[in-house]
DNA sequence: ACCGCGATGCACT
DNA sequence: GTGCATCGCGGTG
């Protein structure tokens, strides 16, 4: 298991790529991660910049839990707050690699290539079964599960995807060579 | 390979 | 009414 100070007064920015290669469970099912993205306060692509609102009012909480928000309408995704209470900072799990569970994350995704099970913020969710109900529970008790990782991945970072604002930042990490990410850094 | 689009909820103007 | 921290499908090179 993660030590408990793992979120607490650390910012996102040494939080998420830390997280790369951590595995991730929800009721057993899961994955080790694989791309992270961070959002903190003063940046205009997060849900906490505007100040606190019914939806991101767990970004605004102690840090060490899950904010879950709908996306698009349609897909959940998943964040790991950060930092310290008060201050929303948070880190977007964008991508696992499949590690436990293989079988029910098939039947929830409707999809048998492991690739595609958990490529990205929406799809993982759906494969772990994270819906709001998780939204402002703890991590480091059931149904959550984070295993520490024995061996640093190699890390790359690159510009986060999906924002229309503060698109300039590289702040998205990957474990590099991943073939579970959700998309490719664009080629230099 | 890329691009366009529809599905659908909700915070915010 | 508009715009998303999305995904999957169907069209075109």
């Amino acid at each position: 298991m993660l030590k408990r100070d793992f979120f607490f007064g650390r910012s996102v920015h040494e939080v998420a790529p830390d997280l790369i290669g951590v595995t991730l469970l929800v009721n057993g099912v899961g994955g080790r991660i694989v791309e992270v993205e961070a959002y903190d306060q003063e940046d205009p692509a997060s849900h906490g910049h505007r100040g606190p609102t019914a939806r991101n009012a767990v970004m605004f909480g102690p840090p060490g839990h899950a904010y879950v928000y709908r996306s698009y309408g349609i897909h959940w995704c998943l964040n790991l707050v950060c930092g310290e209470e008060g201050v929303p900072e948070a880190a977007l799990i964008r991508a696992l690699e499949p590690t436990s569970g293989l079988d029910l994350q098939r039947r929830r995704r409707g999809l048998d290539d492991v690739r595609a099970l958990c490529s990205g913020p929406g799809k993982l969710c759906q494969a772990l079964g994270i819906t709001r109900e998780h939204d402002g529970l703890a991590l480091d008790v059931p149904p959550f599960e984070l295993v520490e990782r024995d061996e640093v991945p190699e890390i790359v970072t690159g510009p986060r995807i999906g924002i229309t604002r503060a698109t300039e930042l590289s702040w998205r990490y990957l474990s590099a060579g991943s073939p579970y990410v959700s998309r490719g850094l664009p080629r230099a």
